[in-house]
DNA sequence: CACTTAATGTTGACACGGTCTACTTAAAGA
DNA sequence: TCTTTAAGTAGACCGTGTCAACATTAAGTG
């Protein structure tokens, strides 16, 4: 009883529905093809309903990226805790998610990392941080494990993430020449990273 | 005679004073405050003669960004070349060059790569890959001393570009966790780079 | 259950910004 | 000097973010 598709004047979770209408969206177009009015026409509601729920767009564009930084980690962590792998394997599939989110959700992600959003939202923050902890947690156990040196883990955290970051941030943006190979590359790119944290 | 301050009906050279005013105010005030009616005010001239020298406003972000990457590749030419340092002085020289070019000129930096501008222009790609050039040159030259192990050049400049483009966007970004020391993180990647491209 | 209140949605209005069109000015060439 | 064309201007239009005032309904209270 309680749902209905009949257009009521209440929607039920405004708030849930334009997040997800912005993130089929910004997949679909582009972050620059969203507009309050397209969205609350996909929506089915009026133009400044979503004003109730947001203060303003891009404070719904921060709960986008917040939203997508949970599912990030999400990707990350299914990686993380495949216990039919062994450690190095998981650590190599991470990096492969981490990789394949970004290019599969290019927009999305740029959203995520980019300027658009409200820097200092304190969830926006958090979340962030937690994708960065399942890097951590990985490197962490690689190093429980001495498959890796035991250096600061923190910093090499942040060294992987660079790495990640950067790769996926050239591919996305077009930044790399036409003829490098993706696959290859990453061959390459593991094999520098195993050099460099082994002892 | 040929420069006036005077306000004469023909500007002299509108296009470039654009391009200067965009990346001044792009510095100043991020990516968001530019509009043409500013920019044009700024610059002393009518709302609409932009248009006499870009087909859009996006083409002229497009030219900003070549313009960008040819300061961009310029300062990493300058370190590159620098003859009163060794090789792997010159290498290190050109990663801090990387990093300050991202951190004075953020919004500058973030619109080069972004998607904001024209990922198809011609001239943006090439001017792009002059930049990617740099450091593959200096990655041939450390080959040739025998400074570096002799992978495939090109994927190891990727792997430095990955690294420092990663790093530079997460800092400009406010990625990192807020207790990060930069230059004691730089320290540790700069030691990961020479153990991950070490025989 | 009737009544009040707060939450949620709607319409109208406004200002800002990109950009098209038609017009003006002046530089350059014949 | 006359013509052509490059460069600049003003007006107009439409799309967009967002405020204010109003409408509807859910929720809470006696």
């Amino acid at each position: 009883m309680a749902k209905e598709n009949k257009q009521k004047y209440h929607h039920g979770d405004l708030r849930t529905a334009l997040i997800n209408a912005t993130i089929e969206m910004i997949n679909q177009q582009g972050v620059s093809s969203i507009t309050m009015r397209n969205l609350s026409e996909w929506v089915g509601v009026s133009r400044t309903a979503a004003y109730r729920h947001f203060d303003d767009k891009s404070a719904l564009l921060t709960a986008t990226a917040i939203e997508g930084f949970r599912q990030f980690s999400e990707a990350l962590r299914v990686a993380r805790l495949d216990e039919s792998k062994d450690e190095i394997t998981r650590f190599r599939m991470m990096g492969q998610a981490y990789i394949n989110f970004a290019i599969e959700n290019a927009a999305y992600y740029r959203l995520m990392f980019g300027d658009t959003v409200i820097q200092e939202n304190e969830k926006l923050r958090a979340t962030c941080d937690d994708a960065f902890r399942e890097l951590l947690m990985i490197i962490e156990l690689l190093q429980e494990v001495k498959a890796i040196c035991c250096d600061d883990p923190k910093n090499q955290a942040i060294y992987i993430w660079s790495l990640m970051h950067g790769l996926s941030s050239l591919v996305i943006d077009n930044k790399l020449q036409a003829d490098v190979e993706l696959k290859e590359l990453m061959v390459f790119i593991d094999h520098q990273i195993h050099k460099s944290l082994s002892d």
